[in-house]
RNA sequence: UGGGGAUUGGUGUAACGGUAGCACGACUGACUCUGACUCAGUUAGUCUAGGUUCAAAUCCUAGAUCCCCAGCCA
């Protein structure tokens, strides 16, 4: 019973090629930077992507998408990855995030087996934008020499007020000031002889630019306060906009990766890459020296699971609200909470995999990210029996004190997983979900007279029911056939099981098993998207995402280690908590098994290819206002829509309208 | 109002002028000592309107819708 769910082999990912693939591909095709097209023995630079968070806040499961992106490519071109802190706001970071970031990337990058951003293959190593601040300066101030660079007095309120609109441009009686008083302005600012938000350096681009990211940007601001890794070294602190080239360039980046937001961002980052290459030369001769690396900038879409909630301020909100218990809480989207909740790096880098990399924002089912860790644990994990709210039933035909030590077969996934014993005796428990006193036409568990396979163990029949007396069920008495040891049916002379039973329940002997803390989990939200409905996405909190039961377990459990995974079988996948102490076990469930009669018996299962409308988005759909729309339906529409006051639609619906408002155009 | 992106089954994603394919989901069924797993089958799509072409998801024109941008955040 020690198989680590963790050492089983990943599932293999698919090679999924996406847009990123023919831009690196046709820039290795093209010679950029020197790369060549034999990547194997190229000399100088290789392909070589980063990670770039900022340490103010934890990884969650969107930073993991974009984490395994850039490593696989480093992989897939045999290059380098490096793992860089974007530190240039020193009032906003700190040392916790750092250290807890570090681990996370680590631990996702586990499930490449090629080492992660200081060993193996592909490490590129771990930076530190902070590291770069002394070039950053030098830079700043070659800009102000080139005059492409002033500082401005503006105070924040007035820079807003000065920024203009699509069709104004910004102003700044500043921009035209000599370069010599920038420049002494500029070593006023660094040897703190102002305050916060006095001025500013900016460089002077186009104020009338219809993209505002290019209307003169800040690119170091004044902050007086201690930086985690600088302290007190600086107080004038670099923008992301001028920071982030030159830490791409300096680690020879070839393709910096980052979400669609940035594209506005892209041709802010090329002019300052090229106004420091302004003047400067392949070789180096000249006054400003060789040129800098310039990387490729590309953006793709952020990963949207549905049912979560992802934004930073979020869930710090709910971590400081106390809805949940901390950052890695098992409930909460962060890599730390997935990690606690018993996910694996394998399953989280194959869900992020399976959803491809594109530039269309869409929304993922979260249940995708389910199925990618129960097809990975169905692999890896080991089996045991648990049950969840037991119900006692006792043998009578199955001497008092008498203990059959039974053979299990640990995964039936993985034969070399071996056996385990575990003991039947007179007394066991059952889940109460398994007995029903009068049972549904489908339901093939146990009810008054029926036989059922206890697992691994014995056909059993229920004899009686005893209640206590408020009529609830206390225990059951049965009996079981003694010739089904091991669960299988006796064959007959023609080789044929004398006897079927259609269901198989889970038990453990009461005797053997203990009692266990396990908790229940379910999403945190009840809505595909927090807060569409109402605008407050806490409204759309699940106030039953967690429930607590006491569960029994079989003995074989009883010195699992913290970070152990199994399935109990028939329930879902379970790992030990850290919150376990000796003798008081705690288990996360990780996963249900997939249960369609559960989902259909809790009317949970509609279908998922019929989709609803509400009567605006099928509006919409039809490119009609919403009173046209009732009009249509109430009125003049398809006869049989004439007498409903559904408030939904379902997509059939919606077409079928479509056609009809095709086919009768209405008026105006 | 200006600029930048995006739009293919229910969902996600391919197709790079030449048979609209794959995965997930859903639905049927088979198998089963986990109502799990596995296997087989079914289902369903190119935002709209024009145009070019022997041929258009792909090229052209016009439009629609959604997302991003006016932090001294990243």
């Amino acid at each position: 019973m020690t198989t680590d769910a963790s050492k089983a082999p990943a599932p293999a990912p698919s090679p999924a090629r996406h847009f990123i693939h023919d831009l690196i591909d046709a820039d290795i095709k093209a010679n950029r930077w020197g790369l060549g097209t034999d990547l194997a023995t190229r000399e100088g630079i290789c392909i070589h992507t980063r990670f770039p968070p900022e340490p103010n806040g934890y990884l969650h499961v969107g930073h993991a998408k974009s984490i395994c992106l850039n490593f696989a490519i480093a992989q897939a071109y045999k290059g380098k990855f490096n793992l860089r802190f974007d530190d240039t706001n020193p009032s906003k970071e700190d040392q916790e995030y750092v250290d807890a970031i570090k681990d996370d990337v680590r631990w996702l990058l586990s499930a490449f087996n090629a080492g992660d951003y200081e060993t193996g293959p592909h490490a590129g190593g771990i930076f530190w934008a902070s590291d770069y601040f002394q070039f950053m300066f030098d830079r700043a101030v070659e800009l102000v020499k080139k005059g492409k660079a002033y500082v401005c007095q503006l105070t924040g309120d007035e820079v807003s007020k000065r920024r203009g609109t699509p069709s104004v441009p910004a102003t700044s009686p500043f921009r035209d000031r000599s370069i010599t008083e920038s420049l002494t302005l500029l070593e006023e600012m660094r040897a703190g002889k102002h305050q916060n938000g006095a001025m500013t350096l900016r460089a002077k681009i186009d104020l009338a630019s219809p993209n505002f990211n290019l209307r003169d940007p800040v690119l170091y601001r004044i902050v007086h306060e201690s930086h985690h890794n600088t302290g007190s070294t600086w107080c004038i602190y670099p923008m992301y906009d001028w920071a982030h080239g030159f830490e791409d360039s300096l680690e020879k980046i070839t393709h910096s990766i980052c979400t669609l937001e940035f594209e506005n961002h892209r041709p802010l980052y090329d002019w300052f890459i090229a106004a420091v290459n302004e003047g400067r030369t392949d070789d180096g001769s000249g006054p400003y020296g060789k040129k800098i690396h310039h990387p490729q900038q590309i953006e793709f879409a952020k990963l949207r699971p549905t049912y979560t909630v992802l934004s930073k301020r979020n869930l710090l909100r709910m971590v400081q609200d106390a809805t949940v218990r901390g950052w890695d809480d098992p409930r909460m989207p962060t890599i730390r909470g997935l990690r606690r909740r018993g996910y694996t790096p394998e399953s989280l880098r194959t869900f992020v995999e399976s959803v491809g990399v594109t530039k269309v924002e869409s929304s993922i089912d979260v249940g995708r990210m389910e199925n990618a860790l129960r097809e990975h644990l169905n692999k890896a994990a080991p089996r045991a029996m648990g049950v969840l709210n037991p119900l006692k039933v006792v043998i009578e035909n199955w001497p008092e004190g008498k203990v059959d030590n039974l053979d299990f077969v640990i995964n039936p996934e993985d034969p070399a997983a071996g056996k385990r014993t575990v003991p039947f005796t007179r007394e066991i428990y059952i889940e109460r979900d398994d007995f029903m006193e009068v049972p549904t036409p489908k339901f093939h568990r146990l009810a008054p007279g029926a036989e059922v396979r206890l697992r691994w163990a014995y056909f059993l029949t229920c004899t009686s029911v005893i209640k206590n007396a408020a009529g609830e069920i206390t225990e059951l008495r049965a009996t079981i056939d003694p010739a089904t040891r091991g669960g299988d049916s006796p064959t007959g002379p023609d080789g044929q099981p004398t006897k079927k039973v259609k269901g198989t329940i889970h038990w453990v002997s009461a005797q053997h098993s203990f009692p266990a803390e396990v908790r229940l989990f379910d999403r945190l939200f009840t809505a595909e998207e927090p807060g569409l409905r109402t605008g407050n996405w806490l409204d759309d909190l699940n106030p039953k995402s967690l429930t607590t039961v006491t569960a029994r377990l079989e003995a074989a459990l009883k010195d699992a280690p913290i970070g152990q995974r199994y399935q109990l079988e028939r329930l879902g996948y379970f790992i030990v908590d850290q919150d376990t102490k000796p003798g008081a076990m705690v288990l996360n469930r990780i996963v249900t098994l997939k249960d369609d009669l559960a989902a259909a018996a809790k009317g949970e299962k509609k279908p998922a290819n019929i989709r609803m409308y509400s009567l605006a988005e099928a509006a919409h759909e039809l490119k009609i206002k919403q009173d046209k729309l009732l009009a249509v339906i109430t009125h003049g529409g398809p006869s049989d829509f004439a007498t409903r006051e559904k408030k939904e639609l379902t997509l059939d619906e919606v077409r079928k309208l479509k056609e009809w408002v095709k086919a009768n155009p209405l008026p105006r």
